[in-house]
DNA sequence: ATTACTTAGTGTAAAAAATACACGTTATAT
DNA sequence: ATATAACGTGTATTTTTTACACTAAGTAAT
């Protein structure tokens, strides 16, 4: 057994995989690079973490430096540690995950010269990316499909008032298959964590939809039993 | 905002969360350090990644450095990256579980001077460990408690041959609470990836149940079928 | 105002799955 | 022979899942 001591010669990275609904794409957000190595390569946003933070806080301060968005809840899902997935030394990299909703409010605006822009990009329609993001978010993907059967993420990607059939399309989308309207709706609705709003939907064309908010109280004390799709 | 350009001076680390089941009680590997910091405590199998290894094989180095096991599968489950978790410098640590079956056949000899020893512990009988490592392992239970229900975790703790009441008492313990034998039976057999063995169950005083294998052919075929406890 | 269009919203019957529940059987040990 | 302790089994009830199609309501165009 060769025993070689390690020293503190790694970098740790951290690449953040967001989610955004507008309505009726999934799409994710990526910057363009604007720095060496794979300079206006499209790209998750990431960038390598500080010694005097964690890498909590570093998934919140590379997010906010690359795209402009603060106070986003992020859940970290994999490291990814291969040898060469960084040309430029030995990077691990820990992704995270969030689920946005769009809609213009957020600015996008790098903070930082490191990235030229940021933007939503259709997941159905993805450019190359660079080092292994690809991969990354492909296992992002993956995540999601397992947990938003059980975490109540779709309403995460909405906005705070929708409709069942926007949380419908959501599911749709996610999981990469079309559900029944009426079961759906008969299974969501007995959750009890949605809360039917007197309002309807405005400025569509044809019949407006009722309105639904998700009772986070409700659904916090749900907790240990578990909700399934 | 102030830039500082991070260098390469983190180091990685491989924590293992080895679980071990003997035919009664739930078990974790632990080795008791033999070197500062956290001399003499107990401590979960691990140590710093090398920089020409990926974390995968630095998991599997790492464990067999410090226990004397190879060739066990472990799968990553979370990376922890608390500014102080190490008290010699910045350490992200990368964890992984496993699941074992016990029964003698496998030595516990660290290889490395590092430990002293390497020991099964019953996890209900932790004493205090080093580092994090408790936070580790309290994170690693809640995985493979809402693991066992979609994977078959439970059968890489029993013995190649089994029986049914051994099954139920795995997915007892990890769960955490009773289950009614009929029903489990009933549901576990639904499955179809059991293949009863013409065998029964030998040495034990009083009626000896039929043993049953796992047909690994039969479970990669229900791919895509969720299966849930 | 009529019409055409588009999405909203609703119920039921059948099948499948989950639950609750108790006792005769069988191998071993004395 | 008997006592022991775990083995192995079935049914009735409730709950959940699934499959399936039409009317209602609002908008837009003529």
């Amino acid at each position: 057994m060769t025993e070689i001591t390690p020293g503190f010669d790694f970098a740790v990275s951290i690449d953040c995989v967001l989610f955004g609904f507008d309505g009726s794409e999934l799409k994710i957000l990526l910057i363009e690079r604007n720095e060496e190595p794979f300079k206006d390569w499209w790209a998750l946003p990431g960038n390598l973490v500080n010694k005097e933070e964690s890498v909590d806080q570093s998934a919140q301060r590379i997010l906010k430096e690359l795209t402009g968005l603060s106070d986003i809840y992020m859940e970290q899902y994999y490291a990814f540690g291969e040898v060469n997935r960084h040309p430029q030394g030995r990077v691990i990299s820990v992704a995270y995950y969030a689920m946005l909703r769009l809609g213009g409010e957020k600015p996008l605006k790098p903070l930082s010269s490191y990235a030229k822009k940021a933007q939503w990009i259709n997941v159905a329609d993805l450019p190359k990316l660079a080092f292994d993001h690809q991969h990354i978010l492909n296992k992002g993907l993956e995540k999601i499909k397992r947990r938003i059967k059980h975490l109540p993420l779709a309403f995460e990607l909405l906005p705070e008032k929708f409709t069942l059939t926007q949380v419908q399309s959501v599911y749709e989308l996610i999981l990469g298959k079309k559900l029944d309207k009426r079961n759906f709706r008969k299974k969501i609705l007995s959750f009890k964590v949605l809360k039917e709003l007197e309002e309807k939907q405005r400025g569509v064309s044809f019949r407006a939809a009722t309105l639904y908010k998700f009772d986070k109280r409700k659904y916090n004390k749900l907790f240990g039993k578990e909700i399934s799709f």
